[in-house]
DNA sequence: TCATTTCTGGAACGTTCGTTTCAAAATGTC
DNA sequence: GACATTTTGAAACGAACGTTCCAGAAATGA
């Protein structure tokens, strides 16, 4: 038997991960990665092929565990509505530290010109739509949110805030604004369509 | 008098912010400015600097047009509500042909990594908060939007959906999909914060 | 110890990058 | 036509790009 493999991929993609959320796609080199990840050049290439395909391999993962994460999250026992707060919240404190979304990023800035991209970065947001969508219908049946909204829809405009939350956060990375908005958009679930006819 | 310019410095930043929402900050090269601009790499250099500075300018020159152009579709007779509907729903449209958002793409690629970037889209960003939040102050004087409302807050809430509208939009670039996430979005406008105590 | 496989470091590939430079051509005023 | 200035095309710069290749060191099981 041979000498085995001396590192965990899974690791490896984490460590590409953070250095392409750093830097972009376009903005990181092949040079940056090898630093990021500790592995040489030769190892890169022979493990994960070319730098689209590690980028890929990255971003599918990161697609997997964070909306993964949103779905644990949003479930468990207790206030369905303070649950999708806390996952709100939660998002802003990680943009006031600086992380950015890989999803986000990707979608703006590689989601047109490579279709692989693109699916991913769609599979994550389908994922995202549908983890919220099913926290608004358990929030629905613990009369938190009035039935007359359609937890399909409501799960769309939650995932929009959410990226919209990535991009604010950029510039604007300080709590009371970025909860500010929390609060507003979680006041709309709070109210059916045509409150007072 | 000399030789006069022959082409109009607005209309070249026109062609290079086309250039830069098409395919990025890294991904466009200095070839490919000189092609879409149609001046020579010579002139290119001798007006506008080096691309940091070309992308610069023609950043703020969008952002001002952006501006100026939604907060005058907010203003002007008849509902603000309503016109607010148009404003989002013209974007949806804008986003559905594949117009990208050059503030959102500068503020996820460069802004980290450029002060000068993160300086023009911050200042955009404020920008359209506040006609946002006027177009709401204004709704609320026609009773179309609750007093409870704060618009400041409410100005913050509807640019980070326009933020995040074209995001999605990258990825789900479909009229009912945006219009859906739009019509919640103005929901939350139309009660108040507390409905029903 | 030997065979086998992996990892490494570095060199090298041709391309493309952003930027600078310059002489020639073009276009205006006088 | 003379002059001033701008535009142009092309060449050239070193640096960095993504990618490939390879000899050798390292580590395992037989």
């Amino acid at each position: 038997m041979p000498r085995p493999k001396e590192f965990d991929p899974e690791e490896v993609l984490d460590r590409a991960t953070r250095q392409f959320l750093s830097t972009g796609y376009e903005g990181t080199s092949v040079q940056d990665l090898v630093e990021a990840t500790g592995l040489s050049r030769s190892s890169l290439y022979e493990s994960f092929g070319c730098k689209h395909e590690l980028y890929l391999a990255a971003l599918d993962r990161y697609r997997e565990r964070e909306v993964a994460r949103i779905a644990d999250q949003l479930t468990g026992e207790g206030s369905p509505l303070t649950r999708l707060r806390m996952v709100l919240e939660h998002t802003a404190a990680a943009c006031e530290e600086g992380e950015g979304c890989f999803l986000v990023d990707a979608t703006v800035e590689r989601a047109r010109h490579s279709e692989d991209t693109e699916r991913c970065a769609a599979a994550g947001l389908r994922g995202m739509e549908e983890a919220f969508a099913g926290a608004v219908q358990r929030a629905q049946e613990e009369d938190e949110v009035p039935a007359s909204v359609a937890p399909a829809s409501a799960g769309r405009f939650l995932a929009n805030a959410y990226r919209g939350l990535h991009v604010t956060a950029k510039l604007q990375p300080n709590r009371a604004a970025l909860d500010d908005i929390i609060d507003t958009t979680l006041v709309a679930l709070q109210s059916g369509p045509d409150p007072v006819p």
